[in-house]
DNA sequence: AAGTGGTCTAGACCACCAA
DNA sequence: TGGTGGTCTAGACCACTTG
């Protein structure tokens, strides 16, 4: 029955010379990007999909499982299949691997000390591969476990990834995003997924270990010279675009940096 | 036709209450674990294992598929399914994620410092879920990245994992294992394979940044209390078992720890 | 009871590889 | 050319959730 490269019907742009699931995929993650489908929705089930794409169950299916696997979808027994939300408990666990010593995982409260726009540096024009003199939306921020200071932190965003965000660089960014900046705390990838639809699949975390400088040592309360976990982040949405630069200093007194290998 | 928790007709004991691809999935693992399929192998068609085992070839195909996501099997197209070797390049990228600041990859070189039994220390009996008294294999080496001294590393086995090391703890361990210890080098986990039927699937590393003490400092040719990266690392095997623990104190100026999370 | 995803089967054709 | 894994289909029954 089947010619050579198949093909969708459905899709605008014609993808070829892939498995028809993998093209289904696609097309699901064009449907999660550009809002069709919103974080939480429930999607139409397999056998609707299948109709719809005018293929069979188990190609639904194959498509499907690889988004499970990814963790971009949500697969629940008897009651359907529903697009991620990156809550709390999901970012928790799976970006955030500052764990307490005891094994305990506590969501760090945080608290912005500078956000403002600014001309990209070498470092960022180098992480977020942008073209020299892009803008970008920088955040510094003091963040705290169990009360007490334990990670200082620089975020970087290129503007072009918020286009609520355009504007002279030399300006202050609108009140509401820092407010939303702030209020998200610790769940940022949940805010540009709902707020801006982009979807934080993947991250890149480059880590070493470093000496307290007299700034950081001030906020962290500790000794010029301690050591400090340095956590150099790029996370990277399902288009494989670099989203966001995060460069993190650590104590790792009462707490470590978790990492399962598998 | 189906009856409600299937079995499979050919194990020695029972399993049940899991699907069938779960169990021919664990019944394969018994096979890689008890050395009838030993790493390298080719393993029998699909086609065939399903008529041994009395499924259809789908069945047999999702369980293969499962064991292909862990890399404990490597399936190639036209040619066959084969046990996975955990040769050099495997280790490097999966389980030594030390690399250059210019992202190169190299292997380090070792220098065996000291290799002797003796009884588990608290932390061991701890991360190895030991009886109290349990003997161990200690090895302590210095591990050079570049030709540079670069890492220091304590490593713990239980002697109970390795039937040739069964002996009296205080006496030195055979010779021969030494050998193969300082030759194995990198590839701990190919020899942990092919020699004593151990096939390590996970690891869970905890990290931190600490002061250099005054051995390191020496070993390591820097100052005092030169910021280090801890790396504390316990290797689980296909059974679930800890087979290995190792702390790493490693020199993070030209090279940083790599994560990658999705 | 109806609908969903989860498992399992049987069979077709394809792309790739070795002899 | 024959055998392998990779894709795709069609249809069955199961377990779970909701009304």
């Amino acid at each position: 029955m089947c010619g050579m490269p198949r093909r969708l019907k459905h899709e605008g742009p014609v993808i070829e010379a892939k498995p028809l699931y993998a093209q289904i995929r696609s097309l699901m993650l064009h449907r999660i990007g550009d809002g069709t489908w919103k974080p939480g929705m429930l999607l139409p089930s397999e056998l609707q999909l299948a109709e719809e794409l005018a293929v069979s169950q188990g190609t639904v299916r194959k498509a499907l499982d690889e988004l499970a696997a990814q963790n971009i979808v949500v697969r629940r027994q008897g009651r359907g299949t529903f697009v991620t939300t990156h809550d709390a408990e999901r970012a928790l666990h799976h970006f955030f691997h500052l764990v307490g010593d005891d094994g305990t995982r506590r969501l760090p409260e945080s608290q912005v000390i500078s956000f403002a726009r600014g001309v990209a540096q070498a470092g960022e024009v180098a992480r977020l591969e942008l073209a020299a003199g892009s803008g970008v939306l920088r955040i510094r921020r003091l963040r705290f476990l169990g009360g007490k200071p334990a990670i200082s932190e620089t975020i970087a965003v290129p503007i072009a990834m918020i286009p609520e965000l355009d504007g002279p660089v030399d300006t202050a960014p609108p009140e509401e995003l820092r407010d939303l900046y702030q209020a998200s705390s610790n769940t940022l990838y949940d805010l540009y997924h709902s707020r801006f639809g982009i979807v934080i699949v993947k991250a890149v975390e480059r880590l070493r270990a470093v000496a307290a400088t007299g700034e950081e040592a001030r906020l962290l309360k500790v000794a010029l010279e301690t050591p400090l976990l340095e956590i150099d982040r790029v996370a990277i949405d399902v288009r494989g675009r670099p989203i966001e630069w995060r460069l993190s200093r650590a104590l790792t007194l009462e707490h470590h940096y978790l990492a399962e290998i598998e």
